[in-house]
DNA sequence: GCTTCACTTTAGTCTCTACTAATATAATCG
DNA sequence: CGATTATATTAGTAGAGACTAAAGTGAAGC
């Protein structure tokens, strides 16, 4: 599935940025986005497998708990994709200041 | 229509990477996408209605033709939902090639 | 060892959307 | 004007996917 295809959904995008905040247990997440969305439990645990199926989360198991991490790798590829429109709104930068926006390391 | 929404579609981002190269009239569109997609020109037509009505593309009237050339504007939010993420991928920057590359114009 | 808690999986439904085929509109050309 | 070219719109359909309810799995507590 591509990125953009996961990223399409509010409460996956919602989730992810829960999990930008620090790692949570599976019931944490469900906990506040139920309340935000008002969708079920088994409704968000359906999205955290769609984020850990395409790479958007890991998981670490905690004696009962499933504790979710974001992974950020996906959400790169998306970085790389706007690469082509960023001139768009990025027109000025003079040539070092723009290697670096592009995320070419200027020093190891 | 959130921008995530409206890029979900290949077709859709396809259609994007080619106006980013310049504007092109709908049938040169439809040709290339068609091409690729195997879709029909009414097919290509309804992407490019919501590439319009969701500010990515923006259309000129030619004659008979309708040139179409791409609005970034929505990409930009794009752009800015990732910020939060970026600190993933790019620990490193100083604060002065931080600055830059969030966009943050150094002088003027 | 049974009950409870934390979570996932499954089955079924309903809505949304991308598509084709057909039709409409509107400019151009002979 | 009538035919053709360029493009959009409409109607109808099939498939995807997000949800709920119910059932399954497995660790923890008494």
């Amino acid at each position: 599935m591509h990125a953009f295809e996961v990223l399409r959904d509010p409460v996956r995008r919602r989730i992810l940025e829960l999990l930008a905040d620090g790692e949570r247990a599976s019931g944490a997440v469900a906990e506040v986005i139920g309340r935000e969305f008002a969708i079920t439990q088994p409704a968000v645990s359906q999205h955290l497998k769609v984020l850990r199926d395409n790479g958007f989360a890991s998981t670490r198991v905690d004696g009962a708990r499933r504790i979710y991490a974001v992974d950020t790798s996906p959400l790169r590829d998306v970085d790389a994709w706007l690469e082509r429109f960023r001139r768009f709104w990025e027109p000025k930068l003079d040539t070092l200041a723009a290697e670096v926006a592009r995320g070419k390391r200027t020093r190891t």
